[in-house]
DNA sequence: CGTCGTATATTCGCGAACGAATATACGACG
DNA sequence: CGTCGTATATTCGTTCGCGAATATACGACG
């Protein structure tokens, strides 16, 4: 019953996708990945590689076809993939897929806590934001284009891009509505914010909701908790 | 020169955030924080906890009041938040508020390996994702809805909420596009994609793609690279 | 033809994250 | 009024991520 700790982190899986065309070393495998544009999906560190790598071994998803020597350069320990590293990944690649998992970001934790700033001065730094998100869609946008126009590289290898576009665009039109209310006072509460604010005082009516939402309605399904968790 | 490292991890900012009401200890923190349904954006792990306590009054951000004792319950530490702790709760909210940073997610990273796996198996676990993600997406709407109709709840709360939401929705909107694209056979490259997995030989025309990517005209600014960088 | 900048390739060690264990109190229930 | 389940509160030990150091080779340049 020895921990056979299934494969979570995506750097591992582009490890095993990547040893899926030949069997290579670890720096070539990531230079791979970072020369077609992987590391803009996938979070590429040089400590975290051999760490994966080792552990992607023990497990048994990758073995050492032995240790090459390139002129005198360091050792390299090329590798290849197993029978059972082709089915983690193809198994774990249908989960990561197929399942929609929670996934936590800075921002709605920042908005979480966007309080204990003033509403006006959380506006300003919304409107920022909005600045900052429609210059990098901008030139995002340029230069996707410019890859499929001039350098006539089919759209299947920008998926990744064009999804991550596709949300950034989403936040973009999110936060400008959120400014729109905060600033016009249509946000139901806003003017208690201001006033809790002012004059520190915490607003009465408050009080009671935290009790409400307590029932955690908003958690969803929710179903086992540990099962449903990523990574 | 001692390592003033700041402020990063959303759990140490909603503990500053929380010790702004008034001082507490640390589990009645992460109970608070539960309990008004934070936890949903931002990731509460008691193993945690404690960690980040230690370390924010390392900082000097938190200071111990004194160790309380309720009946006869374990030794409780009740921490305040001191000055130096308020200036670096607002000035990590306001970055995090402001600046758009690049989050790593699974999915974008796994969209990015699909050419592993065949375009109509693609698909099939996309549109699987489309039913789930619909049936999330009914859900969480109809709590809110309760919320906000039947419990009075400001919808001020729920900001975070309606962010997630409004992302999740986009998500869903641009997989059933790709799931289109997909088995029609709009999407430019599935043919070869097809044919190479079926006869097992890489497209010719597709080998000299990889070096027009190099130039990492995707990058976007990418300034200074380790300070524009999350965490 | 020295040496200097850059690419190749890997190791090391610290610190953060976190699951699981621990320990106590309290209310419910038969 | 035992004891059993649950809430309270924290500690411990392991794993994991990753910055930084290390070490070698190679091409460019004066």
């Amino acid at each position: 019953m020895t921990r056979r700790r299934t494969v979570t982190s995506p750097l591992a899986l582009s490890v095993l996708a990547t040893l899926t065309e030949r069997p290579m070393h670890p720096y070539e495998i990531a230079r791979l990945l970072r020369h077609r544009g992987k590391d803009q999906s996938i979070k590429i560190r040089y400590g975290s590689l051999y760490t994966v790598v080792q552990s992607l071994e023990d497990q048994g998803f990758m073995a050492a076809e032995g240790t090459a020597r390139d002129g005198r350069r360091p050792e390299r320990t090329v590798y290849r993939i197993t029978e059972e590293g082709r089915a983690e990944l193809d198994d774990r690649l249908r989960a990561l897929l197929s399942e929609p998992a929670k996934e936590y970001q800075q921002f709605e934790a920042a908005l979480s806590l966007m309080g204990v700033l003033g509403p006006d001065e959380v506006a300003g730094l919304l409107t920022e934001r909005l600045r900052l998100l429609s210059m990098e869609l901008a030139s995002a946008r340029a230069a996707m284009h410019e890859l499929v126009a001039e350098q006539r590289l089919p759209r299947l290898f920008l998926v990744e891009n064009e999804y991550a576009l596709a949300l950034k665009q989403a936040e973009a039109d999110w936060v400008r509505g959120l400014v729109k209310e905060l600033t016009d006072g249509t946000l139901e509460g806003v003017g208690q914010w201001r006033a809790w604010r002012e004059t520190g005082e915490f607003p009465a009516e408050w009080m009671e909701f935290d009790w409400a939402k307590a029932d955690r309605a908003i958690a969803g399904p929710a179903a086992g908790e540990s099962e449903a968790d990523q990574r």
